[in-house]
RNA sequence: GCUACUGUGGCUCAGUCGGUAGAGCAGCUGAUUCGUAAUCAGCAGGUCGCCGGUUCAAGUCCGGCCAGUAGCUCCA
């Protein structure tokens, strides 16, 4: 490293200052309560954690008495030596000093593996690094340990439950200060707080866990993207069906769910008794829909053949998974396959791709994403994966290709795959960081063969198609759930539940305001009227509190020029103007789908 | 599912050492008709998440369950 990478800005020294933070917790840990065991103690994208395995989890006020004793490491300046060696070595090293997870994972190491250890005072750790050259380096009072998880032992639920310290730090007090404050602002635009607040959902402890209710104007804001999407993709050459919601255990032994999916169904009836049917709620759409292409048989010409459906699916998931919108057991995602010749496959990914980001940067929430080809993993221990090395290879090869072909900078996750094929994953974060799945489009070589789905090719001979898996717009509860959070509940006009509200200054101004909400009504705009005995002042306060974009305020005055007095949410009263100007202005708005910074 | 925390009117919260609940906002009624972020007054509203236990007495202590939150694991 150049004199001036050893800046916080530079990404690699920030890494390596919050993993130098996280071997000072250690040895804080250590001082404190020399009885707890290590585990491993990496940087993160925020901050550093540590695990630990403790008898019992950490109180906030030993998580500060923790960081006391950070501060006073920091101030004694100890230097961190690195130092190799041997395998017998190094793991009696950690046997003398009782650290077993340590032991682990020295014995885990390849055997040509160079192993280090850092030390700083009495304190050493088995590490890679690199570090710090002194825990002299750390701001003592810009660390801030900020919580105190569950982790199992090596991601492992089998495994031991260990207790994992998160921190940040900052080599100024200042800047974890802002840093705080900005966690701080951003979880006030959480949607599982705002959606509720807004009454866009809700839930009840008496219909169950993962299962939220759409107040109206969740339902409502979900029915304009709804239509947009099954609208767009029709445009695009889609066809829609509409499948049934469940369906025997055959259909789910055809398609591997049974094997690969059983405990994530809902399943009515005995499952192990043969004798009787037993159905099963769908936790996917595809077996539903190659059923339409099996409906007959089919030519090369009706190829690509894109299928489109609104449809509802049903996961029963663990019960700690669940979370707001983000993560329930029913939803609804714009569904869709795409039924193909091989050599269309690279066009027809491309159609997918250009309409997700199309749908996706519409709604402004394409430039928070980031794209990830997930893969899968050989040696996944669950027998998780259906088909053969040879298959998963050529699915990857081509996907890759393909991706490259397009540009597309991508991130690997191995073993994120689906247990059929390859999937191309745009991923956005939730207000806390956690990252999920917004949109996916897969790739499958193997269902189509397993369904007997074949077409006549030019030369007379029957193929078996390839097929592509995809979403638009993804989940429409879980894109509600982030479009709250990215617009803090102020959604875009053209999808806002309510988009206009008249406000009478007086009870005189209520006909005209019903006439002229009747008005845009009919011209197809979400109108309300305020009739409440309030005054102009709190029915404002009471609108904008609800983020309604265009307050229209009408009073004597309006009525005697034949004007209204529309206001912005955003850009405050917009002054006098005739009913037909500002109709034009939410037509173009509306319209144009804009966004209120493209005001 | 795992670890921890939380649960008091629609919302935000108070409730001391265990002695059968209190406020603000919202709601309703009345007065007020007031031009760009809260008009005034009155009224009503709670088996303290649910079930069980301890106790003369439980919102308060204990256990189980349900639900919520963060993280882990999982996420076709």
């Amino acid at each position: 490293m150049s004199e001036n990478q050893f800046t916080f800005e530079n990404p690699e020294y920030r890494a390596t200052y919050w993993h130098t933070c996280s071997h000072v917790l250690a040895q804080a840990m250590k001082r404190l309560h020399p009885e707890v065991k290590l585990a491993i103690g990496p940087s993160i994208e925020n901050g550093f954690y540590y695990d630990f395995d403790t008898p019992a989890p950490f109180s906030p006020e030993q998580l500060a008495e923790l960081e006391a004793e950070m501060r006073k490491i920091c101030k004694e300046k100890l230097k961190l030596e690195r130092f190799e060696l041997p395998r017998e070595e190094a793991i009696q090293f950690m046997e003398e000093r009782e650290e077993p997870y340590k032991v682990e994972l020295i014995n885990d190491l390849p055997e040509d593996a160079v192993i280090s250890f850092y030390k700083q005072g009495e304190f050493t750790d088995l590490c890679a690094g690199p570090h710090l050259d002194s825990t002299g380096r750390i701001k003592g009072n810009g660390i801030k340990l900020t919580a105190c998880n569950a982790a199992y032992w090596r991601g492992d639920s089998n495994r031991q439950t260990l207790q994992r310290i998160y921190g940040v730090a900052f080599p100024k007090k200042d800047e974890l200060d802002a840093y705080l404050k900005e966690q701080e602002e951003a979880r006030k635009r959480d949607h599982n707080k705002l959606g509720r607040e807004l009454e866009y959902f809700t839930t009840v402890d008496i219909i169950g866990q993962g299962l939220p209710i759409l107040l109206p104007k969740g339902a409502r804001t979900i029915q304009v993207l709804q239509r947009w999407v099954e609208d767009l993709e029709q445009s695009k050459g889609y066809q829609l069906t509409k499948t049934p919601y469940f369906a025997k255990r055959e259909l789910y032994k055809l398609s591997g769910h049974w094997d690969h999916y059983r405990d994530g169904m809902f399943i009515m009836g005995d499952p192990d008794d043969e004798t009787k049917d037993c159905f099963a709620m769908r936790p996917m759409t595809c077996p539903f829909q190659y059923q339409v292409f099996l409906n007959r048989g089919r030519s090369y010409r009706e190829l690509p053949m894109r299928l489109g459906e609104t449809s509802t699916l049903f996961r029963n998931e663990d019960s700690g998974e669940m979370h707001g919108l983000i993560r329930v057991r029913q939803f609804t995602i714009s569904e869709g396959h795409l039924i193909l010749r091989p050599e269309q496959l690279e066009e027809e990914f491309k159609g997918c791709l250009d309409l997700a980001k199309y749908c996706l940067g519409t709604v402004g929430l394409l430039d928070k994403c980031t794209f990830r080809f997930s893969q899968w993993d050989p040696a996944n221990p669950n027998n998780k994966y259906e088909g053969t090395k040879e298959q998963w290879d050529e699915a990857q090869r081509i996907m890759g290709q393909i991706l490259d072909d397009l540009g597309v900078e991508y991130e690997i996750g191995i073993d994120e795959a689906a247990f059929y094929g390859p999937k191309l994953d745009i991923q956005y974060k939730n207000v806390y960081g956690k990252e999920d799945t917004l949109v996916t489009i897969q790739i499958d070589m193997l269902l189509a063969k397993q369904y007997g789905m074949e077409y006549v090719d030019v030369d007379g001979s029957k193929t078996t198609p390839y097929i592509i898996h995809r979403t638009s717009l993804g989940c429409y509860e879980r894109t509600l759930a982030y479009l709250i959070e990215e617009y803090a509940g102020a959604l875009p006009c053209w999808m806002a539940p309510e988009q206009v509200r008249f406000l009478p200054v007086t009870d005189r101004a209520a006909d005209y305001c019903a006439d002229k909400a009747k008005a845009l009504e009919a011209a197809g705009f979400r109108v309300d009227v305020d009739y409440r005995n309030e005054k102009i002042g709190r029915k404002i306060r009471d609108a904008q509190l609800e983020k309604i974009p265009y307050m229209v305020v009408v009073g004597d005055r309006d009525m005697e020029n034949g004007t209204v007095s529309p206001r912005h949410r955003a850009a405050g009263d917009l002054g006098a103007m005739s009913f037909e100007d500002f109709q034009a202005l939410l037509r173009d708005v509306v319209d144009n789908k804009k966004k209120d910074s493209e005001l």
